[in-house]
DNA sequence: GTATGACCTCAAGTAATCTTGAGGTCAAGA
DNA sequence: TCTTGACCTCAAGATTACTTGAGGTCATAC
């Protein structure tokens, strides 16, 4: 079996990662390192019996990955969004500025999709309007109908 | 073509909705609604012509299941936030408080997530933390090494 | 009376995101 | 020496969430 828990960190030469190491210290499957680097958004050098090695600064493509798939980002967009940062040697400080901002859209956009949904669902709570007059998720068709696209407001 | 725009709404007698008045109130399409109704998300009556009518309070369900989507909650964890909503008419106040109740812990641990990865992020913009000394999260590796398990923050 | 459009079923296809399996290499330990 | 464990490749399978296609039924509009 390879799995990520099946093998304790040990100290390569030369400050590289093996792929159990990344795989450890990730918490992403051996499999999926692999499968991110077919879609290029981890890249590795081998060695002289063909393993992969990993530079340090992959593991922060790896963490933000492995974040962005838990709020249900797809990973094309994170091939988007890690388009100017390099893959072959650790990025500068701008380089990483330039990345996070567009991550910053693209949270913002999602925490306040939630936050939203989560007012509404106080306010059904709280105002009554499980009566059906006034709540505009719940309800999408009483308020918002007419327009002939479906709800607007989330 | 069967698609949830070729459809205007018109006025169905009854206070009944088609499937096609669905589709354009809520956004989803028609093909989406049968899918949603086989999963058990959904009901719907037939009619003498063994097509389907909807209760005006299924959109409500429509609209939730459109937008959990949106902020990439599985459909199987719906099935459970719905649990105790009846599907086969209006849901009580006190039902769809409860509902709310587990709906609104699952929207707060993933705005949670995404405020937490959004301060890490403006830290890292803001502290200099790119020289890998102190970043817990585009660095986990340095900081959480050791426990073998990976990342702990997010 | 025929064409159109909304609906039906059932089966198969698609895309994303991986996992699993078969079959193999290599180095280190018992 | 033999076994074990970590790694390799490539192909196929799994899951989720639908969409598409083939083939059919009605009722209304022209």
């Amino acid at each position: 079996m390879e799995n990520h828990r099946s093998r304790e960190a040990r100290a390569t030469p030369d400050d590289w990662l093996s792929i159990g190491e990344v795989s450890a210290r990730t918490g992403a499957a051996v499999s999926a390192l692999r499968f991110y680097e077919e879609l290029g958004l981890i890249a590795s050098e081998r060695d002289g019996r063909n393993q992969r090695h990993y530079a340090r600064h992959m593991l922060r493509r790896v963490a933000l990955i492995s974040v962005a798939k838990r709020i249900g980002i797809p990973l094309q967009d994170l091939l988007e969004a890690f388009a100017d940062v390099p893959l072959d040697r650790p990025p500068s400080h701008q380089e990483w500025q330039r990345a996070s901002r567009g991550w910053k859209r693209r949270l913002e956009e999602r925490r306040q999709t939630i936050e939203r949904l989560e007012a509404e669902l106080t306010g059904c709570i709280g105002c009554g309007c499980l009566s059906m007059k006034a709540c505009a998720l719940l309800n999408p068709g009483d308020t918002l109908a007419g327009d002939g696209v479906g709800p607007r407001r989330l």
